[in-house]
RNA sequence: GGGUGAUUAGCUCAGUUGGUUAGAGCGCUACCUUGACAUGGUAGAGGUCAGAGGUUCGACUCCUCUAUCACCCACCA
């Protein structure tokens, strides 16, 4: 017999064994539009966030990829032509950083190579080192169809980008204009909105006294935190119902150090409550203040450079904007300006990837007008033609869609999706595929690209579409037509706006349905001390070391078992220990099957011929074997029904709990005691099967959570060729045959009495190689039958002589006693029994039953409870007081024994 | 300033439409290694379910308020 396992469970091995590669090569994973179109079968997609080329695993990845790749499992092992689409995106600012950083080592700025050589640099470094991140991913075994891995600037990707751009821009919804947009000086490039973080700050606010140009020794104090940036004050503003100010309206007042005469008007956005209650107005420098400049025709000067530095002719020039508010404070200190500078803490952006203080920055950028895309994505939510999982995320998607702002698409930056614009000598804008058409469209050749490219989201957005083949054009290919919309979208909540939304848009706009159906938004992983994980923290554990130390499919059922839908996690990667102890317990118990299998049919040939053909046999099931069905069948409906709520860690608890407690503990020793004392060969040759049937069950709805370890055990179940594979097997249904009310459950009370049997031997401290006897005394014939018919297992499993007699049994002599499910149990005890612990024992039992039939017997009594709750539930509170009552009368009377 | 989520055993968490004497894992205590497994087994200790009201015959579960923590959104300088 070949099939037998390694004593020891070695997961390097088992992971090698089954690698992805392997799998590859046999095209498991691999989902065909033919096979939906011709065949009808209902298609099921995932798609994957793709990575960034830069990244490298994280655990965030672990959990995400993980549990995309339980569903795509579970569905294709569900029958259905199950296609996951993997692919990496460019991303443009963090790319072009590590590029740049590299180059800067050898003391090469991109300037230096120019645009050309330098996107030859950056193609070069994907090639060498873009994989890796995909590389990693494989090795915790996740199912995707590689074949068709996109990256974002692949050529049918780029086109889609470049033809969605101009439909929009033709269809009136992306522009061109001079606005106020968030600039991260570091990275120098215009940022959206969603690329900010605000965080708090600690500042000085500065009290600053404007005098007034026609009345000589009055001022007007304004409040600001941004002194440097009076250098382009062009107004100060009041409020027009302040009476403080009303006089001065329409006077003007001297720019200290500047020396400029402004305006004093009067605007209803100024907070009277706020400061002095008058604001300076400083348009290229504050997105409202540009506004109100806007308002009243005030023009606009600008003091702050794209590096961040400033511009100004007034001494400061060249200086960084956060030197030139000391250096500024100080001098209107000294010219007799400066009233006051008080702390002040506020909300302040800074650039999501650099981390510094962006640049409200005035520029000519291009921007995708929001409003009419958010209504239509807003409107799909709400009718749920996409659900979010847990729910309670659409309350935050309702609030984005219905505050939208445009989006800036444009970033000066090199490497990403160049502008498909032209502007010809007279500055026209020329929108098109190519130079070659820009230039027919203008009637000149004499055109210049747009030198920036695109947000890297404008290119994520076009997901669900570009890796299903997708370039841009009305006509649906193939797998658009078998594969779109997707089903499930597996992704963190942080990037609900960024991605999520405008994908929802996209796909509403471009092909007129969702891209998805449900989103599942993951946990996000923290450290045990709740933090987040970070880098900088040192607190992020790396997942490959974590992989290699205890095994793949233990992180992955550990992190799933420990990732609730929409709750943080706390993860140390010792608590990887408790998949890793599953995996092998899995193993052991294997080994223990399979060698009862070896002893029952000697060769795996005879094993195999029989469970081909074997379904459970009514005739020769034992009242262990039935229970164990009916727990197994019980767990695979709440097991599929768990997936169709999209409770994952729900899954991994049914699973983890049925094996340990009721197979392994329960199920597995009564095989052992079965095949010890049986005599016909039939009966012990279903045995096994029905226990190899059951664990082969299990590692198929095990399969999806632990890949690898299934798989090697189910090649072991019969002798399965390298090619097969569990994940394009069959998933086992749940019969209701075995979980329907006229199946008995004889078992679970003789599971009580041993419980409660190995309970008295501890108690009394019965040593281990001494056997004892037990009485059981059962009133009711029938159910004295089914003890009787068991009785074997009792004695097997606590070591006891179990006697089964009728309810009018005397007590034995010396023993210890209980009630269990209303029959008495007794255990004789002579010399061990200790007086004083039973009495004491059976007291607080007593005192336990008894304050229960109080509770009880209260609650019956109200006559509230009687009238208005459901029969059922009386009628059952009504069996637990009998019963209750019953175990309390046997408690009184064996205590009256002892106390005599 | 708005919004969301959390608060259950020493620790980390389950508890799915209100009816269980409130569960698990880890940790802890006791006992148990001659064939599945000590990465294990058996038994046990441990909780006024954050607090206060309310709805109800009945609340860990529903409502209101409070407290603490976390996150998201927000153009008052």
């Amino acid at each position: 017999m070949s099939a037998n396992l390694d004593k020891t469970y070695n997961h390097h091995d088992v992971e090698r064994r089954w690698s992805s590669a392997h799998w590859e090569s046999e095209g498991i994973y691999e989902a065909e539009s033919r096979n939906v179109t011709d065949g009808g079968k209902k298609p099921y997609t995932v798609l994957m966030p793709p990575p960034n080329v830069t990244g490298s695993l994280t655990l965030g990845h672990v959990l995400n990829h993980t549990l995309q790749d339980i569903f795509i499992r579970y569905q294709r092992m569900s029958g259905r032509e199950a296609l996951w689409l993997p692919g990496t995106d460019h991303a443009g600012i963090a790319t072009q950083t590590v590029v740049e950083k590299k180059l800067r080592a050898q003391g090469i700025s991109r300037y230096d190579l120019g645009r050309k050589e330098f996107l030859d640099h950056v193609w070069q470094w994907r090639e060498e080192y873009g994989g890796l991140i995909l590389r990693q991913l494989r090795t915790l075994g996740i199912s995707c169809d590689w074949r068709r891995n996109l990256f974002t600037m692949d050529q049918s990707a780029s086109k889609a980008v470049r033809h969605t751009f101009i439909r929009l821009y033709r269809d009136g919804l992306i522009y061109r204009g001079k606005r106020i947009i968030n600039w991260c000086p570091v990275s120098q490039t215009a940022l959206s909105d969603e690329e900010v973080i605000m965080k708090s700050r600690k500042d000085k606010l500065v009290y600053v006294r404007y005098p007034l140009a026609n009345r000589e020794g009055e001022y007007i104090t304004i409040a600001t935190v941004r002194p440097e940036t009076i250098l382009a004050d062009v107004a100060i503003a009041v409020n027009p119902d302040d009476p403080r100010y009303a006089g001065l309206i329409g006077e003007y007042a001297v720019v200290p150090v500047a020396g400029r005469h402004v305006p004093i008007i009067a605007d209803d956005y100024v907070d009277r409550q706020f400061g002095t209650g008058a604001l300076k107005i400083t348009p290229a420098h504050d997105p409202n203040d540009f506004d109100v400049a806007a308002r009243h025709n005030l023009p606009v000067l600008s003091v702050v450079g794209r590096d961040g530095k400033m511009t100004d002719e007034f001494g400061y020039a060249g200086m960084d904007r956060f030197d030139a508010r000391e250096k500024i404070i100080t001098d209107l200190d000294n010219r007799g300006n400066l009233v006051r500078v008080e702390d002040y803490e506020h909300n302040v952006g800074y650039s999501e990837r650099a981390d510094v203080v962006v640049e409200p920055y005035l520029s000519e950028q291009w921007f995708v007008r929001m409003e009419p895309l958010a209504e239509k994505a807003l409107q799909a939510v709400n009718d749920g033609g996409v659900r979010f999982h847990p729910s309670h995320w659409i309350n935050t998607y309702r609030h984005w869609m219905e505050n939208i702002r445009d989006w800036c698409i444009s970033r000066q930056l090199w490497w990403g999706h160049r502008i498909p614009a032209w502007y010809d000598q007279e500055g026209n804008i020329w929108v098109s595929e190519s130079y070659e058409e820009a230039c027919h469209l203008a009637g000149t050749d004499k055109l210049v690209q747009d030198e920036d490219v695109l947000d890297t989201w404008f290119s994520s957005w076009l997901w669900p579409l570009t890796t299903l083949g997708w370039e841009g054009g009305q006509e649906a290919n193939d797998d658009l037509q078998a594969f779109y919309p997707t089903d499930t979208l597996v992704t963190g909540p942080d990037i609900i706006f960024f991605w999520v939304a405008r994908m929802i848009m996209a796909g509403l706009y471009f092909r007129g349905d969702v891209p998805f159906r449900d989103v599942y938004f993951t946990s996000i992983i923290r450290d045990m001390k709740g933090r987040k994980l970070s880098k900088s923290l040192g607190n992020s554990p790396d997942p490959l070391k974590v992989m290699e130390t205890y095994g793949t499919d233990a992180l992955r059922f550990t992190i799933v078992y420990i990732a609730p839908l929409g709750q943080d996690v706390l993860f140390g990667e010792e608590k990887c220990e408790f998949g890793r102890n599953f995996a092998t317990k899995i193993w052991n118990a294997t080994r223990l099957v399979f060698i009862q299998r070896e002893k029952v049919f000697g060769s795996m040939k005879s094993f195999e011929d029989a469970y081909r053909i074997f379904s459970p046999d009514q005739t020769l099931l034992s009242d262990a074997q039935r229970w164990i069905l009916g727990r197994y069948h019980t767990v695979l409906a709440a097991y599929h029904k768990a997936f169709s709520q999209f409770r994952l860690n729900d899954i991994t608890r049914l699973i983890y709990d049925f094996f340990r407690s009721d197979y392994c503990d329960w199920y597995l020793e009564t095989l052992k005691i079965e095949l010890a004392c049986k005599e016909d060969e039939q009966e012990k040759r279903h045995a096994v099967m029905l226990a190899v049937s059951l664990l082969e069950g299990i590692l198929q709805v095990l399969h999806p959570v632990m890949p690898f370890i299934t798989e090697e055990l189910w090649h072991h179940i019969l002798e399965r060729s390298e090619h097969e594979s569990i994940a394009r097997s069959d998933m086992p249904r749940s019969d209701e045959h075995w979980t329907g009310e006229s199946v008995q459950d004889r078992f679970s009370p003789v599971m009580n009495v041993i419980s409660e049997a190995r309970s008295l031997r501890a108690v009394f401290g019965v040593p281990n190689d001494m056997k004892a006897g037990l009485v059981l005394g059962v009133p009711d014939k029938e159910k004295r039958d089914v003890f009787s018919a068991n009785s074997q297992y009792v004695t097997e499993m606590t070591g006891c002589m179990l006697e089964v007699a009728d309810g009018s049994l005397e007590r034995p002599p010396h023993s210890a006693s209980s009630v269990v499910d209303g029959n008495e149990l007794f255990m004789p005890l002579e010399g061990l029994i200790s007086f004083d612990k039973e009495i004491a024992r059976l007291e607080k039992e007593l005192g336990n039953v008894s304050s229960y039939v109080k509770k009880m017997e209260k609650k019956l009594a109200n006559k509230g409870f009687t009238d208005n709750a459901p029969p059922d539930v009386v009628e059952g509170e009504r069996a637990k007081l009998q019963e209750a009552r019953n175990n309390l009368e046997k408690l009184q009377t064996n205590l009256s024994v002892l106390c005599e």
